[in-house]
DNA sequence: TAATAGATTTAGAATGGTTCCAAACTATGA
DNA sequence: TCATAGTTTGGAACCATTCTAAATCTATTA
């Protein structure tokens, strides 16, 4: 997953949506660096937007399938990286990692029929302690 | 799972937690009807308790693990099944249900070793249509 | 290139779930 | 019954997010 600008234009072209500056800043910013950032701290790596631009953006984002939203205790952090994959949360400083993995689909199976609702995709957060959290004292 | 008011009393003894009319009460609405309860709805059970008081008693239980807040956009859940299962959660109108079953541990596996992470427990939210949704016109 | 229509941006106000606060109260053990 | 640490309470405070209406811009057509 790569800050291909072109990806950018390409979906909005695609929903028929123009290309603003605006909209090519908050992508940038949204690669910065890799890892879940919030609407706060995007609008920090940009700051001569405005906050309500920074989410107007993230929610048209969302609509085009870009980014994924994922609401933690609090806070909405947004995800760069649409492919489904497994969120690795630490329970003592909250950093969140990807690992490329899904549920098998003999469980999707089990849980659609279960459950009786038609299922469309999962999230699956799991917590724990990152390497880092792990060497301190609790 | 039943509302076993000895469960409550059992777990605020051990926590060395004086057992308060107001803990009662909570513990009550938690059970007058399956389901995810959020603060608000719980208050709305319980009208004669400020919503200060619910979210502290929440806040209690869930430290106790009587209680699982559930993050969703914008309002916390609260799932009165602390064993492990599946929320699966209708993008139409955000009920939510529960599934007995639990990622393979050949998943946790190899989570833990892709991510370095040492877990503990997942979450696993599966969105979909309800029953109900379904019937529905887009 | 200029004009147009429709979408977007923007600042500030508003919203709403949740937390904080300090005073009054109460469950518990001695 | 008393003392005390913990709890309850109403209201204010917080803060992430959404809303609003006017100003501005993009893409397109002439």
């Amino acid at each position: 997953m790569v800050n291909d600008v072109e990806r950018l234009r390409e979906a909005l072209r695609a929903s028929g949506r123009p290309v603003t500056p605006q909209r090519l800043r908050v992508w940038e910013a949204l690669y910065v660096e890799r890892g879940h950032p919030t609407a706060a701290e995007l609008h920090a790596r940009c700051p001569e937007l405005p906050l309500a631009t920074v989410y107007n953006t993230l929610e048209l984002f969302t609509g085009l399938g870009l980014v994924i939203p994922l609401a933690l205790e609090g806070v909405v952090r947004y995800d760069a990286d649409p492919s489904e994959h497994v969120n690795v949360i630490c329970t003592r400083c909250g950093s969140v990692a990807d690992v490329a993995i899904l549920p098998p689909p003999a469980m999707r199976d089990w849980v659609q029929m279960e459950s009786g609702y038609q299922l469309s995709h999962p999230r699956l957060d799991w917590y724990g302690l990152c390497p880092d959290c792990q060497t301190l004292k609790p």
